[in-house]
DNA sequence: CATGATGTCTGACTTTAGTCAGATATCATG
DNA sequence: CATGATATCTGACTAAAGTCAGACATCATG
């Protein structure tokens, strides 16, 4: 059974076995799942009551009682929400965390007994990113954040990596004209993150300058989320934040040696034009009139 | 969220509301998920009562009452077992066939559209191969094989196309000893496939010759499958097999481009011997006396 | 052929999950 | 401050899954 269907259905079969495991792990606290679950919700930072039955997708009658359970057992606290009082707010009591610290560390152990199974570590992570990659797309998000923040310099790292392997002569960014963090942020420009739960997965600059035009900067998207059309997603956002910071032109620099950048920029209404800065590595230039 | 820890939980969180939303649908044809599971695993070609309950995982009484419920809708037929009329066999009607084509329509559907998601649907394959496999690790089966069979001939097509890409020369199977089937058949010699669920992810052949020894050939273990330590696997079951057939002594050529297969080798007691053969790829030769 | 083991079935349960219709309190609005 | 909207809770239910003890037929064995 080697066709692509085939080799999708054997995934979901192994995929589905294992999550059963996970979750009959999930039950070796003598609690039900349902109960587990909202515990787990509420540790991981979800306070609202709404929220967390939004999240599992709970009918609001059963919602309540498994709120009310987890008071029985004196590991949730609830109050009335500051704003709201309609609305309340769950957290964990002192008991709560200590049992929450027990399932996250069921947890770990869980990914790590995983990871381990397996030699190359590195290249089972790079395929379940892609996959998870994948199913989440829809809900893959972007995010408009400071160019310093721990995300956009995690993609910004990875981004210059990449450069630095695709380039013959390398890529060193004391060479480059690196932007200033200014120039990156509101009202002069903006960085964008594409995250995909957890995990920066793309980013994109919208540098500001003094020439009458604005510079696109800095487009990454992680391996893993590669085949997702995820660049085209990211400039459309740029565009979008430069028509909102009232830019009417756009321009950027590229290396031949990326050739699937090129062909998005060409493919998205931007014109290939003359040589704009002094900058080492580049050696194609675009402009798009918004 | 970067950590190696958090990157499989996060493949985790998205495979578990995926297999989720897989169970619904499963539940649109008006039939409680047991039930369909059941159906399932019957139309998949299980009938033994026993095996498809311990396949579920499930209680016996249980597993009686589903099979009586899908008896009741007329989609399955039980009988006693020809040997043992303890056990029972279940097989589908025509009408159970239709119920289940229906089912698999709908997988099928699902595996279809999750393809679709990605532009670059071989590497998501790929990535979903590796999982499976290392998922279904200690379910990896090696059944001796013809090497004529599809099974075999599948490897042996995969096992050349690598050669070819990674000998600076190329590789034309034409041009090397290709050995005789036969000689990879008892009582001469074996051919060993690697099997993970329906997948033939590896393979070796022990071929039988009239000098005295027996040689190792088409050792290969497919890209989803490496850091498994499958390649020793498949090792060990042919020198047993060898053992099996009487032969004291083995040989193996293998080619300095291939460093991970000369590594395994001297890793597990082979010793570097001169050429034995005129075969033009090979440049490393190896010898073991079991 | 008696005996204990095995595989399936039935009856009588429990637990968990989920649904739905109000009740209650609070909020936003005019 | 009356009114309709919103968020949560309670009570009363159903469906599905799972558990357990014992009944029954059949098998392997000595």
């Amino acid at each position: 059974m080697l066709d692509p269907v085939s080799r999708v259905r054997r995934f979901n079969r192994a995929v589905t076995s294992a999550v059963g495991a996970l979750d009959t792990s999930f039950l070796g606290r003598g609690r039900p799942l349902g109960a587990a679950r909202v515990l787990n919700a509420i540790g991981h930072g979800r306070s609202d009551v709404a929220e967390i039955r939004d999240y599992l997708g709970l009918d609001s009658g059963l919602m309540s009682r498994l709120l009310r359970s987890l008071e029985d057992e004196g590991l949730v606290e609830t109050e009335a929400h500051q704003d709201d009082a309609r609305r309340r707010v769950a957290k964990l009591t002192r008991t709560g965390k200590r049992e929450f610290a027990s399932y996250e560390a069921l947890s770990n152990a869980q990914a790590e007994g995983f990871l381990a199974q397996h030699s190359q570590a590195e290249a089972l992570l790079a395929a379940m990113d892609l996959i998870a990659s994948t199913l989440t797309r829809e809900r893959i998000a972007l995010d408009e954040m400071d160019p310093r923040s721990e995300q956009a310099r995690h993609c910004l790292g990875e981004y210059y990596a990449e450069l630095g392997r695709r380039f013959s002569q390398g890529f060193d960014v004391s060479l480059s004209r690196d932007p200033d963090a200014k120039d990156m942020r509101r009202p002069r420009g903006s960085f964008i993150v594409a995250m995909s739960d957890t995990l920066p997965i793309g980013c994109v600059g919208l540098k500001g300058t003094d020439h009458g035009y604005a510079e696109i900067k800095r487009l990454w998207v992680a391996p893993a989320a590669r085949g997702l059309r995820l660049g085209r997603r990211l400039m459309d956002a740029a565009e979008d934040a430069a028509r909102g910071l009232g830019i009417a032109l756009l321009r950027l620099d590229t290396n031949s040696a990326l050739p699937e950048a090129g062909q998005l920029y060409r493919s998205t209404g931007w014109r290939e034009i003359p040589r704009f800065n002094d900058d080492p590595y580049p050696d194609l230039f675009f402009e798009k009139r918004l």
